[in-house]
DNA sequence: CCGCTGGTTCGACCTCTGACGAACTTACGA
DNA sequence: TCGTAAGTTCGTCAGAGGTCGAACCAGCGG
């Protein structure tokens, strides 16, 4: 497979983050990842998606800045940017994930 | 002119204000108004916009809950509903426009 | 070496979205 | 009353976005 690209922290842009959170599905990935830390792709979908949609998903998070992937050995284990996030968007995550904690 | 539509504060959801919010043009039209407080229409485009696409943004922003319309004569005065969405989604539109400075 | 498991990539499809000009509506002012 | 200014609406267009199945690729276990 080819190698997987992350942008680095300023290359992370407010509409991409903004964008890639306003999909329900990427949203309650995200919600997951806030909660587990660590999950591989597999895990993600809740079963009503495809492997290549949710494949498609985890790419928009990734090159939005907001996922972190590496391999391990068969799997790939994702997991959230959640420092570097905060450093360049201080608040933002928080919030997002408190509101879709409201919105139930 | 037709009825202008605003959103109830329990209708209006996350991925809706995140949808449109992850415009440049809407990102900037709620900064502008998060200074300014209210605006009309017309002062709102960055000049680079036609009115017809201008007006559609608008309309974005409004369906999703984040603006105000009120009608003033000839022109329609837009603001932001700071409180309600503060109520609905805390400090969600605060860190979106702490994010929207520290990107410049 | 072969098959299985976990993911990605590739078209294809259809919908949504942003952009525009043109036509229309409404209110104000001369 | 007529024009003008401010916005909306409409039709259209091109491009982006989400979804899927099928094909593909990499490791691991037997």
């Amino acid at each position: 497979m080819r190698e997987i690209h992350h942008p680095k922290p300023e290359e992370i842009t407010l509409p991409d983050v903004l964008h890639a959170l306003s999909d329900p599905v990427r949203l309650g990935i995200v919600e997951t990842l806030s909660v587990d830390r660590e999950r591989s792709c597999g895990t993600l979908g809740n079963g009503s998606i495809s492997k290549s949609t949710l494949s498609h998903h985890l790419k928009v998070l990734r090159e939005a800045g907001l996922t972190w992937t590496r391999v391990e050995g068969t799997q790939r284990l994702v997991s959230l940017r959640t420092e570097e996030l905060e450093e360049r968007f201080p608040g933002l995550l928080g919030s997002v994930l408190g509101a879709a904690k409201v919105a139930s």
